[in-house]
DNA sequence: AATGAATGAGGATTCATTCAT
DNA sequence: GATGAATGAATCCTCATTCAT
């Protein structure tokens, strides 16, 4: 129950925005009463909080595990790829609206998942870092700029994915090339 | 009158969201009563709209006006240098916090300045095109799919902006150089 | 001026009722601001009491006029026939909006005209007192009950009248030999 | 709790207007706060839309009820002194203010119940027909201005009996006599 | 576990009114 | 004479929350 409250949260956030979700359209989402939801959760915040956390650790995990899958000696486009890819799934993947919440959420709300969003960051700094180490990614650029740029640029894809009807692998292709050679020619 | 009100209430969305945009907030940010803003403005859902708009198309204008200020003939590095650079300063510029207050807004919202922003999109289609055309860019990209992708990501650059501590001309400068030529080490 | 304030607000009474009169809808309709109107009226309930005065006191001045114009001797029949005649036509007439905003207004506001309409029952009052006296009315009627049941029911004419297509006239003659002979078949 | 708040709001509109009746007004006679309305009621207008109707079909219901409680053969007389007299009584009766507020409310909340008024209208249409058919009433008359204005005048009654203190007894003989027979002496 | 009923705070909006210009 | 601009109070309504059942 608690996960299905989650996700009917997350499913309005995403699809009407944060000022939508008001415990009685979440309630009515899972066929309950608003004050029903007060058995599970103490309050509204903690469920949005929940789902904020629930959804970078899932990201997380999903990444991370993409990540050990792969053989210790695998290229570095490889790892990249992998990651992207998982990514950029899981961000438009329909069984977890909750990954893709944090968009829609007012900053005050943002400000709390600072802590794991950073962590997850981090992940994704490691991974270049590897990179520039092993002479793959141009040593002259700034991670900790580029990091949240990229990562950024991403999380903004679901939006746009369903105007343009681009599938996600399309997508991920796309960034991982553009990622890696930018767009221009003669390379 | 009707421009301080607009200012305050981007201030407000840009800086605590949507949902903490209200009537009185707005109006105490510029010293009145929460009614006499409909005075200036029939409804808050008119406030909205025209700061989107406002946005939009002062960006637009600016990025065309850079654009027409360089020679004809400048190479395409240089055009594409010139938007970015307009494109993220005005977003980071104190002035005009309209701007960037699209990404803050729900759905339902963000869908009424589509055309606007189509409109946008249009302007660095036309600019990657000509690219393409004077054979700057990879022919093999599909702008359909690139245009969002950049603008997803140039447009989440001030939130992460204040954290870092990055100067707009870093950002300006990561963000043309990984677009260009990608991260890739040895090219 | 003031008087086409008047006019403008008793039209709007009139037409869509007291909780639709604001200061603003009637200066709308004179062309002016709303504060405008308190050059010309101290307050919104002046405006109003000035209708309703005005209202009855034409009203009155009208009927009052019709009888003296009637020769002393005119039989009863005539003098009923004028004053009814009289009432029913002002009250649908275009020229005189006031005559009729009696019936849309709240209770706390009619009782204020109260001696002003007890001045004008008066008049009917003698009126059928007369007949009475010279034996064409009934002596067992309790005129204090049936003018005012009377006259109730002419100023409801007016809102049935638009929906029934009927003239003034029509309404007046039906009103006038229900009256003195009721529907019973076969006088 | 449904029926105390109709009650509520009836008793207020009679008494002091429509315009007196908010939210707070009508929570505060049911000893609550203007929000709770809104668990029972989905908008003020609901309820007064209720108010109308079961104000109505009360009356309609008690009326038709009364005719049929009278023998087949009965005088058209005694149909008509039992019609007006549970008219009547229902509108000044305590135990239900629903039934007058009619009067009370602006033209464009009037104009809904319309449908419902006019099969009303229509129960007193086929009284008077019948009347007519069985000769007591005189067949000159046009019956389709006759019962708006008759029912018109009908429905003002409680407004001025309370200021005259008439019983609703009296009332209804005088307007039964009056209907009948009209005022002129010597039938 | 869930709900019916309520509440207080606050949402947008409207209104009569004021007053300097 | 008239208006632009403002205000405070009141409007309807929504929301998160509570709690007895």
């Amino acid at each position: 129950m608690r996960g299905e409250i989650l996700a009917a949260a997350a499913e309005i956030i995403v699809r009407k925005g944060y000022s939508a979700c008001t415990m009685r359209a979440v309630a009515a989402l899972v066929d309950m009463k608003a004050g029903s939801l007060y058995y599970h959760f103490k309050s509204k915040d903690e469920i949005v909080e929940e789902i904020l956390n629930q959804g970078i650790e899932t990201l997380h995990a999903r990444v991370a595990e993409a990540m050990r899958g792969l053989p210790k000696e695998a290229p570095f486009a490889d790892r990249l790829s992998a990651a992207v890819g998982v990514h950029v799934s899981s961000l438009v993947g329909k069984d977890q609206k909750c990954m893709h919440v944090y968009e829609h959420l007012p900053p005050v709300i943002k400000r709390r998942s600072r802590k794991m969003r950073e962590t997850y960051a981090q992940l994704w700094h490691d991974l270049l870092a590897d990179g520039v180490a092993s002479g793959d990614v141009d040593a002259g650029i700034d991670l900790q700029l580029l990091v949240p740029y990229f990562l950024g640029g991403l999380n903004r894809v679901p939006e746009w994915m369903r105007a343009s009807g681009a599938s996600s692998d399309q997508v991920a292709a796309l960034a991982i090339t553009t990622l890696l050679d930018g767009i221009r020619a003669g390379r």
